[in-house]
DNA sequence: TATAATATTGAATGAACGTTCAATTTATGA
DNA sequence: TCATAAATTGAACGTTCATTCAATATTATA
């Protein structure tokens, strides 16, 4: 292949940059500490990502994609068992495990940038709408919700989910965190159910 | 006062950060450009405020100080009148007014920062612990609400607000930004209700 | 009014920044 | 094997950064 060492470099350094951003921040690595990170001079770094901006863009997209990463074995799971339960959705959802595997510190200094760069905003819109798709999916091949407005509890449940974890950000003490993310599941739980009589 | 010039240049300072701060972006706005903005040398700015990090730590003072005072008014409206309708203070939770004299995207930098500073975390914890204590006194006036859990209805209101918010700004069409945002009000809604029956 | 404290200036610092470029090494395809 | 393209190097660019400092102007206090 021509360009494999192109896209194993690119792969690398976008890696090293997020690993730095975890560690220092996104607006403290610089293209120079990326370089130094991972040996190699900083040109060969531009080389492959012309400007800052792209570098940046770049990261974004792979933390994206790390992030619908985390709701893909779900997803599949219950693709392949075809039969739904949003139950199981919504526990994973609130589950602590990809809490581990995904920082958030990057993922909202990212996220703060929408408010400038509006191909970042589109891209963490589609991020979001491609999550509350999934969900509706599962929800519409649950019987008990046969004829409802699915997209809008996936909506609802999807608001609920971000609003938690923004607050859980602040909360260090793990039985406060733990009581409160039994809470929220909860109302996640309540609007299930609220679905599911409606039609009685 | 003796200190009197001093409070007025660290005010004019912070808030021209700010300014700075909503145009370019926190992470863009260097010591020198708050100067120049402000027609001072940069070396002015730090007699004030001699690091960086505590000219950005009372930024955030600011910051959490405006948001504040945006539900103050809906706040000392309901004391003085004596007279609490949780569905007023949703329906001003969700209101463009105050969207509009805030920026979210400075906000949601500084916010980002609570991930490798606890102090700031610490801060920002605060308030929204403050915000959902207004919000539990004015539903405790409710007789409809007697001997609810008012906490965890405020908690669980507010992460629908902070969710919303969240997905909001990512939303450009104004007519879908409506459309959601009466969705959202009317998940607020089912939950005051659903708490308001829950006693028959 | 004299003195002490505070406010303000402007020049200077070295470090780090993103970026450019020409030269060199390595890999690829004919 | 040879030519061409891609990968890699290292030095250099001008700019901006946060910060320091000594000197001067203004204000407050006694």
């Amino acid at each position: 292949m021509t360009n494999r060492i192109s896209n194993e470099r690119k792969k690398k350094i976008i890696e090293g940059f997020y690993e730095l951003s975890v560690q220092n921040g996104l607006e403290n690595t610089s293209i120079a500490k990326i370089g130094k990170h991972l040996g190699m001079p900083p040109s060969l770094v531009m080389h492959y990502f012309p400007t800052r901006e792209i570098l940046i863009s770049n990261l974004i997209l792979h933390i994206l994609d790390q992030y619908l990463r985390i709701y893909e074995p779900v997803i599949k799971e219950l693709e392949t068992k075809n039969y739904a339960d949003p139950q199981t959705f919504v526990d994973s959802l609130f589950s602590r495990d990809w809490n581990l595997l995904f920082d958030d510190g990057v993922f909202y200094s990212c996220y703060s940038l929408i408010f400038r760069n509006d191909r970042i905003k589109r891209e963490y819109r589609l991020l979001h709408d491609k999550l509350r798709e999934s969900l509706k999916d599962i929800l519409d091949r649950d019987e008990k919700l046969e004829g409802k407005d699915t997209e809008l509890l996936a909506e609802q449940i999807f608001v609920v989910v971000e609003g938690a974890y923004y607050y859980l950000s602040m909360i260090d003490d793990e039985e406060i965190y733990d009581r409160k993310i039994e809470a929220y599941k909860s109302q996640v739980y309540d609007l299930l159910r609220k679905y599911e009589v409606q039609h009685l």
